[in-house]
DNA sequence: CTCACGATCAGCT
DNA sequence: GCTGATCGTGAGG
């Protein structure tokens, strides 16, 4: 069992590229009703810097409806639906800005995470992948995957994700030496996220979870 | 109200 | 590397 050392407000609110790196290494926690703990290790975040300087950003022309939990208080959970089918899940940094999770090294409850993962699945050669012994990296590689292994859904935007009695919560784990850190460009679809040339995403050298680039 | 567009994923070539 | 699924969101009339 996991230990539940929650990460602190102040580390939430540094500058969000520092803040992007600090969490690499900590641990995502879903609590679920009956307490069954489902856990993964941070392996890949990408910081976006809010409204002033980055177009990318949800919050790049202000508070919506959708992304008011970025201007909210910092170590909040900003979740929000892509595509209809699935969520991602930030890490809000204060005055629009967020950190984007992008993966996680499965460490408690694969179980749970493998059945929520094949629930969405067809009969195609990535349920094979993640039935196979060796497939358990990819079941959190990709912010949409990761929430689909959590269970995590709108109804969880705004929890605080530094108090220990949310059903979403950061609790400390090893913090990663930051010469294991790489940092790229971001990926995506969308080439306009690239455009900026920042290397704002971060991710833990050699980590298997890594999603990879694409396009 | 309408409409264009994604911080994605899965499956196939 | 390319396409379809599928729908919330935000901008504009």
């Amino acid at each position: 069992m996991e230990s539940l050392t929650p990460l602190s407000r102040a580390l939430c609110e540094r500058p969000v590229r520092e803040l992007a790196a600090a969490l690499l290494g900590q641990r995502l926690v879903r609590r679920e009703r009956g307490g069954s703990l489902t856990v993964g290790r941070i392996v890949e975040a990408e910081a976006y810097d809010g409204p002033a300087g980055d177009d990318s950003a949800h919050s790049h022309r202000g508070e919506t409806p959708r992304c008011a939990t970025m201007f909210g208080p910092a170590g909040h959970a900003y979740v929000y639906a892509t595509q209809g089918r699935c969520c991602c899940v930030n890490v809000s940094a204060g005055a629009g800005k967020a950190v984007l999770l992008r993966a996680l090294e499965p460490l408690d409850g694969l179980a749970r995470m493998r059945r929520r993962r094949l629930a969405r699945l067809g009969d195609g050669p990535t349920r094979r992948r993640l039935q196979s012994p060796g497939g358990a990296h990819e079941l959190a590689m990709g912010p949409g995957r990761l929430c689909l292994s959590l269970a995590i859904d709108r109804a969880l935007d705004g929890v605080d994700l530094c108090d220990p009695t949310s059903p979403l919560l950061l609790a400390a784990g090893e913090p990663v030496d930051p010469a294991e850190i790489v940092w790229t460009p971001r990926i995506g679809l969308n080439p306009r996220l690239a455009s900026h040339g920042w290397p704002w995403r971060a991710f833990v050298a050699g980590s298997r979870a890594v999603s990879p680039p694409r396009g």
